[in-house]
Formats: C-alpha cells, sequence, structure tokens
DNA sequence: CCGGATCCCTCAAGATACTG
DNA sequence: CAGTATCTTGAGGGATCCGG
C-alpha cells in the first residue's frame, strides 16, 4: 500500500529529507520518544515525576520537550489537575498505542539481542 | 522471557542509563541508523555512494560514522574490493537482518499514519 | 513541594574542503 | 570512489529560579 502525504501531495518516503513522513521518524527516532512511549504503554497515565524516576539519565528540560512534541503530534494527551501540589496526566491516545506496538517490538528486540551485540563487539575488538 | 547481560551480569533493562542496552538502543534508535538498516534490508547489498544517494540529506561523516558503528555492532559486513577505483559493499549479517525486521514496521507505521499526525498537528495549532 | 521555564556551557552533528 | 580533516553551529545536559 502506497500512502499519499496530504499536505505534498507526494507519496510517502522516508528517504527523502524533505519529506514530512522524514521529520516525523526523526520525532520518532529520538532515543526519549522511544522510552516515553514505551513507558506509558506499559504503565497507562504516568505523571512527570513518574516518567522522570522511570526514565534514567532524561533532563528536564528534554522531558518536557519531548513530551510537547508527541502532544502536538497526537501521541499523548497532557490533563492539568490545578491541585496544589499541581498535578499532570500524561496518556496515550490511540495514535500513539498503535505507534507504542513497533516501538515495543524495537525495545525488546534490543534486550533479547544485547549478548550478541557484545559478542560481536568483544569479537571485533580483539582484532 | 528476561535476558540476563553478560557483561552486567543484571537484568536487561532499556530504562536504566547504564544498562548496557540503553546504550544500544540509543544508536538503533538514531535516524541514520533506522533508515541505513531499512536501506540494506530491501536492496541487499549496498555500495558507499549508494547508500549516500539513497538517504537523502546525510554528510559524509555521519555514513560513515553510523556505518563503523553498526560493524562493530555486528549488524552489517564491510567488504573492501582494492581495485581501481575502489568499491566498499556493505550487507546486513543474519544479525542485522532480524534488527532490521522491527525497524522496517517502525518505517512503515510513519508512512502509514503521517495523514493522522498531519491533522493532529493543524488541529492543535489551530486552537 | 510539583512541574516546569530559563540560563549557560559543552560536545557532537553538519557543512565544507581535501586526499589515497 | 570512498572516505579523512577541519571548522562551525546548535541541540542537549546541568544548575538555578519560579508560579501555583
Amino acid at each position: 500500500m502506497q500512502t499519499i502525504v496530504a499536505s505534498s501531495g507526494l507519496p510517502a518516503d522516508v528517504y527523502s529529507a524533505k519529506c514530512p513522513t522524514r521529520q516525523v521518524l526523526d520525532h520518532i527516532a529520538g532515543k526519549w520518544t522511544i522510552l516515553i512511549v514505551d513507558a506509558l504503554l506499559a504503565t497507562g497515565t504516568m505523571r512527570y515525576s513518574d516518567l522522570s524516576r522511570r526514565i534514567g539519565g532524561v533532563s528536564q528540560k528534554m522531558l518536557t520537550q519531548t513530551l510537547r512534541q508527541l502532544e502536538a503530534d497526537g501521541f499523548l494527551t497532557r490533563t492539568i489537575h490545578p491541585t496544589i501540589p499541581p498535578r499532570v496526566e500524561y496518556e496515550l491516545t490511540p495514535l500513539g498505542r498503535s505507534l507504542a506496538v513497533p516501538i515495543a517490538a524495537l525495545r525488546r528486540w534490543t534486550e533479547e539481542h544485547i549478548n550478541e551485540i557484545e559478542e560481536a563487539r568483544s569479537a571485533g575488538t580483539a582484532s
């Protein structure tokens, strides 16, 4: 099946630097995006601090920035509860959950093949 | 199934910044990695200049750097034919082809859902 | 206290030019 | 053809501040 991109009227092609699909792929490819979406698929609704604690090594700046990007792309919703202290909850949309499927597959692949990769690495450095 | 990482003796966990799986995921997540692996899955063996032409917007530096990384991780092989002019061919290993499956799924997802994403974006900016 | 926004600085990506 | 060398720029990390 071939998709025609509405905004450009051209066929979707991630190999073309100007194609809108490519920009989207670049966002998805970001390491924080993958971890956030995968965490939300597993956990359901999460607060800002939950995500911050769950995802090791993420800075507040990048967490906020990536969450806003994901919200703009329609992958998740951001719900503010104006209580004291404030509560902000993030949850995947149906679109976000459909993206989470291939992303979770990628995470699983990494965890399942890590030992093969480490073997290849030590084989390379040994020569 | 839970994988124990040989080098650390700990369970695989991409959410931990120090886990080896996380470093691997960060490489895989890179936009160039995804495009290179996906291109090689579709085409089989490719020369340096083939990849350079196929992947729009990649600089020589990043192409070389990413290819060396993928070679070190055991995802592809690099074969030099010492002819004049020189020929260098890249091809996925079995490990690389197994990685290409979830990566191709991600590319396909992007191309198939681009119109939904653009709709979400314009809905957001309109408000 | 939570969920950021802001400032500053570093390091890696990208453009450009050159070479075996 | 298939890279390396060099320089530049800006995305990303750390620390700090702030409104509710």
